[in-house]
RNA sequence: GGGCUCGUAGCUCAGUUGGUUAGAGCGUUGCAUUGACAUUGCAAAGGUCAGAAGUUCGACUCUUCUCGGGCCCACCA
């Protein structure tokens, strides 16, 4: 054995021998009594793995113990199309080579960026299988796999003909410098500081940040209860704008709340969530001013052609100049929604988009867990899981870019008539036989991925494993990801005839991680340049060392900092177990000994059997302490309590089996005689112990050491994990 | 405005259903050692567990409040 441990030599040759030997598929031979299953989360396709993303180590532990334990164990690899996030990432690069998406045919961009996706997936699942992760690589799937593309088109039109599909006009969150819209979740909130101009409307004066889009006004409200404008209330008054003379109505309205402002509140239904739905109850008209490109269009006369900022100072200079002004706050801070990924302010558009109604899928979903048929760990995400379903709105899943699923819906060009199909297509009306157009719209990504452990599962013949064990992933997709695959989970499942709940579910355990900041404890992201791959550390440390440091000292679903200090002291603590291991060699080669390999209960057996001239009491307690740990780790790996497993082996291996007991031991072994033969099969048999229940979480070395040192024929991955029984 | 989370040794963080002298890594200070250990071992210094009140025989752990970070949600024009 080289005197240090060296990783770089060894985790190649040795993933490499596993997946050879197909271990990461779970076969008869490798149990057929109980099944454990996981689903990656199928990370984005468009960019090298972050160190966030080696948090899936976790999955690796559970998925090595529970097949250690003898259970037929999948974990099933995936990559994510990520629709939009994809496709803004390659229109960065377009426009780096000065062109852009409109550059294109749709068919060509869409095959442009499914190569550039594709070379990016190697890249992704090498650096998977360098973190050591046991995954079942013959059976992985992509979102825009045909197979996958026909179960979600299968999805859609159950939705649609369940009526839980709709299209409508309504408010969407769009962005007109990606031109597409949203859903609420992929819009964020940022406070900016915008005047708040105090506009003169006839009589009245009211507050208003948005001066531009007065052309779009249908009315004015104020509170039913307040006194000052009570007299105004169904009235029309005459007002003097920009482009002339007006009238418009007042309404009342609770809404308005009398404290803001002057308590008079412009309606403009058709750029304003809250005006959309005042709009509704009142049956005001929607006048649209700004068109998708963020101009004004021709509603707004002279200001026509002029974008939305630009709009606001003209519409104000002329105001101004007409006196219609009445003073303006400078100072006023607000939030306002922005995208989420330019950072532009979204303009809420009237669209006609497809809705999924919620309420119905999300009251199953709210009960799975309230009924503790899922266990979401740890307990503290219940009540935010519960909290988003409470309050769900209907989810907008259209979107108006190339990447992605291809909305399976046909409109007549004639009638104006949707027809809904599996995928296939469609050419003629069936109402009046005009010519048939698909829609240009694709799925949000995350109504594909929600159907993933289904359409995973049935797509690889592996229906068997659903529901699965557990899903583990980022308490930040929770809402995005988690709850929407309950709620599709079960809804499928239900179309498909499985009336048990228990079968219905996606999976039965959710296991929420934290985030890996930087050193510094900054959110990494490439926009800051502090992104880390995973694989400089692997380089640096070995696998074992980085993933033991990611479940060491951290308390599951706390977000932690990348320490370079506790990477260093895992790597060293790799490098214990090794020197532990040539310790027994030496041993073993000078004093012609042979490695034990006896069970807890031999090791009782011997225990017992020998009086004290014949064993050493430190080897009775090291078998009393191999069985404590054993006992312990096996515990808390059933409670998801990584963190507490991985610091008790680490006291245990350093603690109690490298300062104490080699110590201990060498006293005995000195003396060659029967009771040193004893302490030999002690330590070595403890050892393979300490060894098998240190592999899920450091599997790289202690197979090395496993060959090395007890040379079997069968591998330590597959090895059975002690029992106490 | 609501919710979640954190505030523990100089630094980064654990603290496993409340239970004897509060732990680790790194750092600091001694001593020992090249003997399995590009070291390691032994030992030491260092904490009023943010603050206050309460529950309890007993609170870092439970309750309430205050202060101070972080995150998330919500329609303030």
């Amino acid at each position: 054995m080289d005197k240090v441990y060296n990783n770089k030599s060894v985790e190649e040759r040795i993933y490499k021998n596993w997946e050879e030997k197909g271990y990461f598929n779970p076969r008869e031979r490798f149990g057929n009594r109980e099944k454990f299953s996981i689903i990656l989360p199928p990370p984005n396709a468009n960019a090298p793995l972050h160190f966030g993303h080696a948090m899936y180590v976790i999955e690796d532990i559970l998925t090595r113990f529970n097949r250690m334990l003898g259970k037929k164990t999948l974990w099933l690899p995936g990559a994510d199309h990520a629709g939009f996030e994809t496709q803004f990432v390659y229109e960065k690069k377009l426009q780096e080579k000065g062109k852009s998406r409109f550059d294109y045919e749709r068919e060509e961009l869409y095959e442009m960026i499914m190569d550039y996706v594709q070379n990016n997936r190697k890249g992704m699942e090498d650096q998977l299988r360098r973190l050591g992760f046991s995954l079942d690589w013959e059976k992985k799937k992509f979102t825009l796999d045909e197979d996958i593309i026909k179960i979600v088109y299968k999805t859609f039109k159950w939705l649609y003909d369940d009526g839980l599909v709709y299209r409508q006009k309504r408010l969407v969150n769009y962005c007109t410098f990606d031109g597409t819209g949203f859903s609420d979740l992929e819009v964020l909130y940022e406070e900016r500081k915008n005047p708040l101009y105090y506009i003169k409307y006839g009589p009245l004066v009211l507050a208003t940040t948005r001066p531009e889009t007065k052309f779009g006004d249908t009315a004015i409200a104020v509170n039913p209860d307040d006194k000052r404008y009570k007299k105004y209330i169904g009235k029309e008054i005459e007002i003097e704008t920009v482009l002339g003379k007006a009238k418009i109505k007042v309404i009342a309205d609770k809404m308005v709340d009398p404290e803001f402002g002057t308590g008079v509140v412009k309606i403009t239904p058709a750029h304003d969530f809250n005006d959309f739905e005042a709009g509704q109850r009142h049956n005001l008209p929607m006048v649209q001013v700004i068109n998708f490109d963020g101009k004004m269009n021709e509603k707004a006369g002279k200001f026509e052609g002029l974008y939305v900022r630009q709009a606001r100072k003209a519409v104000v200079d002329e105001m101004q100049k007409k006196g219609l002004i009445d003073h303006i706050d400078e100072n006023y801070v607000h939030r306002i929604g922005v995208c989420y990924k330019c950072k532009n302010p979204i303009e809420p558009l009237p669209m006609e988009q497809w809705f999924v109604k919620m309420e119905p899928l999300a009251r199953k979903a709210m009960e799975t867990v309230k009924n503790k048929d899922i266990r979401i760990y740890p307990e503290n995400f219940n009540k935010l899981y519960l909290q988003f379903l409470e309050g769900i709105r209907d989810w907008n899943i259209s979107r108006q870019i190339i990447w992605g699923i291809r909305i399976p819906a046909y409109k007549c060009e004639n009638c104006g008539e949707w027809e809904v199909t599996e995928g296939e297509p469609r050419e003629k009306c069936g109402k009046c036989s005009g010519k048939m157009v698909q829609d240009s719209d694709t799925f949000d990504t995350w109504f594909s991925s929600g159907q993933w452990p289904y359409a995973t599962l049935k797509t690889t013949g592996g229906l068997e494993y659903y529901p699965t064990s557990v899903m583990e992933t980022g308490y930040d997709i929770l809402r995005w990801w988690v709850a929407r695959m309950v709620m599709l989970g079960i809804y499928i499942q239900e179309k498909e005839g499985v009336k048990d709940i228990k079968k219905q579910i996606p999976f039965k355990d959710v296991v929420l991680h934290g985030l890996v900041n930087d050193p510094l404890g900054k959110k990494m992201s490439k926009s800051k340049g502090n992104v880390i791959n995973p694989l400089e550390l692997v380089d640096q440390y070995g696998a074992d060392a980085v993933r033991f440091a990611l479940v060491y000292g951290t308390a599951l679903g706390n977000d932690q900092s990348l320490s370079y200090p506790k990477l260093e002291a895992m790597r060293k603590f790799t490098n214990k177990l090794w020197n532990m291991a040539r310790f027994i060699e030496f041993q073993k080669n000078e004093k012609e000994l042979k490695v034990a390999e006896l069970s807890i209960q031999e090791l009782r057996v011997l225990s017992k059997k020998h009086g004290e001239k014949d064993m050493w009491q430190s080897d009775r307690s090291m078998i009393e302490k191999t069985e404590k740990i054993t006992a312990e780790i096996t515990r808390l790996l059933n409670n998801y309590d990584f963190n507490h497993s991985a610091q008790n082996l680490y006291d245990f291996a350093w603690h109690e089996f490298a300062d104490i007991y080699i110590e201990e031991s060498k006293k005995s072994l000195n003396n060659n005689d029967d009771a040193s033969r004893h302490t030999f099969d002690v330590l070595t048999s403890s050892f393979l112990i300490l060894l098998k229940l240190l592999h899920p979480f450091m599997p790289f070395v202690t197979e090395e050491i496993y060959d090395l040192l007890y040379g079997g024929e069968e591998d330590l991955i597959i090895s059975k994990w002690p029992s106490l029984e």
